[in-house]
DNA sequence: CGGCTCGGGTTGACGCTGTCAAGTCGTCGT
DNA sequence: ACGACGACTTGACAGCGTCAACCCGAGCCG
């Protein structure tokens, strides 16, 4: 019958770090809530890292998937910032899965290449609109250090502002989504 | 008179991180390492988080003191992008106290207020660099603007070359330094 | 000198955790 | 009819953070 254990086991950690942080996704915990015995979760998870890896990787799936909407839309010029601010979006929308998905040692890249192959498609999404606006005759150097640009400041902000002084200062609503407007356009306005 | 066990553990929790990570600090190997009881730490500490957020706080008074320092030497239009290297040479020479402070959950403010202290400290610095270089007559949003814009580039170069992708493909090394280079003049030559 | 407090530890216990090992039970294929 | 197997349970173990109680030597007070 419950096949969906495995669905509702991911449910339940998602909701148990939000709550109490990722310290507190405990195994037993999580099956007591999905009203099972504490060893039922080992069906479907190796162990405690399987499950947060499989976080971190619809993570970056979710997270692949907003950019390339974001980065279809709009004029080509746009895009890069449009793209950013997606980024950012997602950081605020989805802290849970932003802040597991940048903690490395959480989801070894070895044992899950699933969730390095996800955070790759993410970061083709950025590399192809840096290629498309940069055009082709700029050097692989200048290329990269493009790329690196972006990601950084949407990263940047996006990290200050659900873990860094940003955030302690600026609460979730509006004032906040002027802030990140008024930086990324500083930004692009150069 | 091992008044210095104090020093001992915050030395035995800081090597304890760097070789397995945060998970791998426990109270009870600290105070193996440092060859007493596993009660001796709560002498000095009140429990585990006193601990980390005592290295939080150091963390965020050396990387005020790195960014002060930074910010006095050089013409004072390069001011910025030297506080800004100086900003991800400190996350990659210091990448376990780096880790640690952006962890607000670890350091709770309210109970560590020497933590938010210090951390106000090096948010000072840039913004009087920032107000420096904008002149008086900018508005706050502005300015508020520009300090986020400075800092979230510094800091999504660090955690994306400590814990990103870039970090995976860009190993420690005079590259890596170059790419930095790059990123921030890339930055600056607007 | 005798006794007391007190800093700086120690030992022991508790409930919690992740995980290994083994058992149970219904359903399905042959 | 039966055996395999998937889905799950029960039980155990070591290690963890932390509470509580105890110990011991040095310093002061009478």
């Amino acid at each position: 019958m419950s096949l969906d254990l495995k669905a509702q086991v991911l449910e339940a950690s998602v909701r148990l770090i939000a709550e109490e942080g990722l310290a507190g996704l405990s195994m037993r915990e999580v099956a007591r809530r999905a009203g099972v015995s504490h060893q039922a979760p080992y069906h479907y998870f190796d162990d405690k890292a399987a499950i947060v890896a499989a976080l971190v990787e619809r993570g970056f799936t979710r997270l692949a998937d907003r950019l390339e909407a974001a980065s279809r839309e709009g004029l080509a010029s746009q895009r890069l910032a449009r793209t950013g601010r997606a980024y950012v979006a997602f950081a605020l929308d989805e802290p849970v899965y932003f802040r597991l998905m940048f903690r490395p040692e959480l989801a070894d890249r070895a044992r899950f290449p699933a969730v390095e192959a996800a955070g790759a498609r993410a970061l083709g999404v950025l590399r192809r609109l840096v290629d498309e606006s940069l055009g082709p005759r700029a050097t692989p150097a200048r290329r990269e250090a493009t790329v690196s640009m972006h990601w950084s400041l949407a990263h940047g902000l996006a990290t200050l502002l659900l873990d860094g002084p940003l955030g302690a200062s600026l609460a979730p609503g509006p004032a906040r989504d002027r802030h990140v407007d008024e930086v990324l356009r500083l930004f692009v306005e150069r």
